[in-house]
DNA sequence: TGACTTATGAACCAATTGGTACACAATGGC
DNA sequence: GCCATTGTGTACCAATTGGTTCATAAGTCA
């Protein structure tokens, strides 16, 4: 297929890397250099094979996307009860202090905090994200609703952004230094809004 | 008071239009050049007057929760109901997206994303913002706990961070682009963990 | 009128930002 | 072996970053 010399570094990993870093210090406050290191990579590799900052950031968005609803999926289709799903999802998020050393959030949602309306194809991507994972949410509400968990005569669309939005919070909560299980007792309360 | 060549500047004015500054882009996206431009204020007056980028940034963190604490605790001693001054909160929250043009969310939620851990000073500033955000929705609670409008062995605390949770999340929400009126109706789906 | 104090404008700074140019290295096909 | 193709290292780039220096301007006080 292809001629030439080899590629000297895996490109999946160090996608994998730049998502990480993005993740963790945002887009603004990573700078170009700060990936070549993380990503072991030159400079020339790097405009070479990811274009830009800006390209290589829509892509890691992109992944991490996907990557995150492949797993919610994967999640989903091991929970039996919809609304356990549910539950295992909110605590988790109320967990995202406790399992890394800093809480990281999501990185689509700390996008969306960071580029509120100055770039529209970043906004579109964190849209398009946050539908995405909506969409889990939902399906795993219309489960419930059919195995009467939940009242079948509420908006699954609504309650599934509500679920979205509820995450959200909870891992600002935690970046606000509160500790895990304060936010646990949070994803309680909010979870009785299921019930 | 003080002797020597008068300010040519409203220090107070110039606080606020750099804090408008941060609170649409962020720190790090907010740079000198632009906060000297809003300002109005030449470079050696603004280190004169502000220190550093960081410490002007600190002012604002702190002058953001002051006046948000005022607004707010002014709001709610307007308001009798203790429940519906919640609400207001929430959906005020919801509207935020149409409100201005875009999106702004709230400073200290914004600043405790972008700067998950990374500064201790800065760390302790959103904490303080938080706690004292939950403390006046702990005081509307309580005073509906007592008014009987919110059962009274209800955990006031975890109910008011709740609260900031989820107006955090909503605010989050409207960032990735969803209609007020959607995120409206999440609010409305939030509200019925008070009812 | 001084002496003193404080504010401002302009020039300057090293370091870093994201990004390019190009020579050279390493492969596959012929 | 040679050529086309692709990847990499080095050097370079203009622009911008946050920040300092210092002479001078504009006041107060005696």
């Amino acid at each position: 297929m292809s001629h030439g010399r080899p590629l000297e570094f895996d490109p999946q990993l160090a996608l994998q890397k730049a998502m990480e870093l993005f993740w963790c210090h945002g887009y603004e406050a990573t700078s170009l250099q700060a990936l070549l290191t993380a990503m072991d990579i030159s400079k020339s590799s790097f405009y070479q094979a990811f274009g830009s900052k800006h390209e290589l950031f829509e892509r890691c968005l992109k992944a991490f996307r996907e990557r995150q609803v492949e797993r919610m999926n994967a999640a989903l289709a091991q929970t039996s009860s919809g609304k356990e799903f549910l539950r295992n999802m909110l605590l988790a998020a109320a967990r995202d202090s406790a399992t890394t050393e800093f809480p990281k959030g999501c990185l689509i949602m700390n996008t969306a905090t960071e580029f509120s309306g100055r770039d529209v194809v970043v906004a579109d991507l964190v849209g398009e994200g946050a539908r995405q994972f909506a969409g889990v949410f939902r399906t795993a509400i219309e489960r419930a609703q059919a195995d009467g968990e939940i009242a079948a005569d509420r908006d699954a669309e609504v309650l599934a952004r509500y679920v979205v939005s509820t995450i959200s919070g909870l891992k600002t909560m935690a970046k606000t230094g509160l500790p895990a299980a304060a936010i646990e007792d949070v994803a309680e309360v909010a979870l009785t809004v299921l019930a």
